[in-house]
DNA sequence: CTTGAGCTTGGAGTAAGCTCTAACCTTAGA
DNA sequence: TCTAAGGTTAGAGCTTACTCCAAGCTCAAG
């Protein structure tokens, strides 16, 4: 599969494929003529790629990922990439509970723009609000 | 209240709150010698941009927000506001999602680097990201 | 009155993750 | 064979959200 095949079909740009490239995030094959070529491996690649990205990983943990994966599977390997991982489902589970906070008071704010009689004074936000930001305040 | 202290308070950094002055997110009072001053009406606005931030409003967003309030109450307002935060609550409800599918799925990845003898094979893995990897393309 | 901590400004720099430009090569179709 | 679409590269530029710097003002304590 060429570049532009691979990047209509998984949403992703040329440049961000090169860029992926140069950044030795995603290597693809290359044919006689110097044209990248992609391969089934490279769709489980990118796949796992844009599941990370989604859930918060930075391309340089997804790279640290990538490359420890690669490497002959040792204790040291295990501990680290556990920790990255462990590290981020905290991080995941915290981010969880605010969003679902936050659609909460973003609903009671929608609410009260369009003067729902449930919600009849700034009262109820403001205690939101502050409920939300003592959330982000303190972690996990 | 003067920078510093507001700085300490809310963990943002002074430079960051002369950013936001600059910005027009955040704008200050301002005492005789020309220092800035933060009053209540500042506290409740920064938790209110904090909170925004976390659920995922850019400063452009949180600015947009912040100006339609300042504006008397009216239809168009109402809309364009109501717009932002629809839009807001589908993506949040979406990224919910995606966390909670990532969530798990890390969790299988971390019992197959264990060895755990639940997740034996990569396959299920696979699945799971091919899972993931789905929700990803389709909005909502 | 000096010293030093803390405030002010404008403007430059940074990091992440792309995005664009220019110049050039390759290939399929009229 | 020409042309247009699509591939290649190096390198510059962009966006967001800060972050840092230099030069200078303010103020409290000794």
């Amino acid at each position: 599969m060429n570049i532009s095949q691979f990047s209509k079909k998984h949403g992703l740009s040329l440049d961000t494929l090169r860029f992926y490239e140069k950044s030795r995030i995603l290597i693809p094959d290359r044919l006689a003529n110097g044209y990248r070529s992609y391969n089934d491996k490279h769709e489980q690649a990118v796949k796992l790629i844009i599941c990370l990205k989604v859930i918060g990983f930075s391309l340089d943990e997804i790279k640290q990922l990538i490359e420890l994966e690669k490497k002959p599977p040792s204790e040291t390997c295990n501990i680290i990439s556990n920790q990255l991982i462990d590290n981020k489902i905290g991080m995941i589970s915290k981010q969880i509970k605010l969003l679902e906070y936050g659609k909460e008071t973003l609903n009671d704010i929608k609410k009260y723009i369009e003067g729902n009689a449930f919600v009849k004074n700034q009262k109820i936000i403001k205690n939101k609000i502050e409920d939300l930001y003592n959330l982000t305040k303190y972690s996990c």
